[in-house]
DNA sequence: AACCGGCGTTGAGTCACGCTAAACGAACGC
DNA sequence: GCGTTCGTTTAGCGTGACTCAACGCCGGTT
């Protein structure tokens, strides 16, 4: 049988057809991956490599021998790693949710990344409407989900801020505002707000559409929307305004709405959430695969 | 990674759920064993095995690492037996053919035995008619063929007689000498026999067909056959008599034919034969293949 | 021609580590 | 109670994977 030394040097070998470079790569000498190809050689009975001083291939045998290797190491890695993964508790099935187009992207690439080092386990992702709040955590229904701040129920654990946006304000394309180069928060002054209900607790909803600007001016009331789309109807069609992230303008360009910044208002900010009773080390193992994916 | 001890050391523990039996086995002792599955543990990060001081059994994990290394282990030797097939040039196609349904199950029976060890290569078994002879390999058709003897080609080498069968009559089941619990070559005089031509050389025929009895009466010719199903038909048809083997009753039972013993006729032999000219370590290890089937 | 510099090979020597042997403890059956 | 059958543990041994340095081969340069 092929010792662990034996595999790792022919496979090195045949990828680098240089001595140096592979005994450099495995951290062993030129003269020891010379003898142990030579002795694999002797074993299997015909040259795996041609070699003159100068170059280094594979021979036909070699070759074949290479592509039917190359599996097997690479199944001996996923499946150690696999058990290791079992080991540390970071395996099975994780079920995440996000409400707006930029979050997905950025968990499912996330959930590649752990894919990557962590074969064993299965991660999906699903979008929520923005009127479920947190509910579907509350439910069951997901492991951990990336939403917008502020979340302050006391049974959830949240992660720190993944992702960062400016606010901007979304406005019929003919609005008279909406030729402006920015607005202040005053200028939400007697405007109709499109807001969200649904399982938002009432602090959130208090933080993400204010009742009343710095001043103390009423701002209104538009319709109620459940998904972004509904909004950017709501919008085009007049029957209000938006409040939003500035990546909005490019997830859902739309001729007939304006993104105009919004000057005065603190940042949108996003991050994971779940459950501390079910808090576990695969839910730990995303959440940093989360954060070690924005920069 | 791996080493290939730990390797083998937990899929034959996996597999026998026995300390010392697994020892045995790999032919090392119960404390390295248990030494080398302990570190292992250690490694992975959690327990593999599940074990009193009665009993062993798999976790878990170790059921799915075993799961997900069994396949890598064969993979891994048919890889190396592949390679070393290749050097000892037991390798690529070999197209076998036969005439007869037991030389066909004899064919197939080798050339599974021959794959399991040599996992390069690639048998084809094909059926050949009766009156072909040895032209398909002649023709470049076939490389190695499963036939009666006699063969005198000389750009042909043949192998040992790997079948032996007792000589039988095919008679309608009505013919007057049906009855009989076996025949003498005497007994052919007058027959009506059913031959065969095509490519089957001069001296094939009369041995197989003779014009006289020993005695020198004259053996009569009925139609000309190709195959076993024309060959059966003209006998069920009353057209004439057959020669064969005494298995082919078992083969080709039918309610119209009898099956009667030739008393007197020498045995079927049956090897393999080859172009000489094309010989290989392939077709050597094939033939040897067939030769160690029979018994 | 002579001289490099890069590269694979070879041999002597060293040290980690896979392995054994033997003692030990735990869990049964009688 | 004892004997048996397991798996575990420890000290000590020996093999073989490894390093280091010298060597030979080849192509490019002056």
């Amino acid at each position: 049988m092929l010792e662990r030394y034996e595999l790792e040097t022919f496979l090195t070998l045949a990828e680098e057809l240089h001595f140096g470079r592979t005994g450099e790569r495995l951290g062993v000498s030129t003269g020891r991956v010379s003898q142990t190809v030579r002795k694999l050689e002797r074993r299997i009975g015909t040259p795996l490599f041609a070699r003159t001083s100068r170059t280094v291939d594979l021979t036909p045998v070699g070759r074949r021998l290479y592509e039917d290797l190359l599996p097997v190491h690479r199944q001996l890695r996923t499946a150690l790693e696999r058990a290791m993964d079992a080991g540390r508790g970071i395996h099975g099935r994780l079920r995440t949710g996000f409400a707006t187009p930029w979050g997905g992207e950025l968990l499912t690439a996330a959930a590649d990344a752990l894919l990557a080092g962590h074969p064993g386990c299965e991660i999906t992702v699903r979008e929520v409407s923005l009127d479920s709040g947190v509910r579907p955590l509350e439910d069951g229904e997901l492991d951990i989900q990336l939403t917008a701040f502020p979340v302050r129920e006391p049974e959830l654990t949240t992660g720190p801020v993944v992702l960062r946006d400016d606010r901007v304000l979304l406005l019929p394309a003919a609005h008279p505002l909406a030729g402006r180069p920015s607005l202040g928060l005053e200028d939400l002054a007697g405007l109709p707000l499109i807001t969200t209900e649904g399982a938002n607790p009432r602090h959130w909803l208090d933080h993400h559409y204010p009742r009343r600007t710095p001043s103390g001016a009423r701002i209104g009331r538009g319709p109620v929307a459940a998904t972004w789309q509904e909004v950017l109807s709501h919008v085009t069609a007049g029957r209000g305004v938006a409040p939003g992230a500035a990546r909005g303008a490019r997830y859902h360009p739309r001729p007939g709405i304006a993104y105009v910044p919004l000057r005065d208002a603190p940042p949108l900010e996003y991050g994971l959430v779940w459950r501390t009773a079910a808090d576990s080390a695969l839910i730990r193992a995303f959440a940093a695969a989360v954060g070690s994916q924005g920069p």
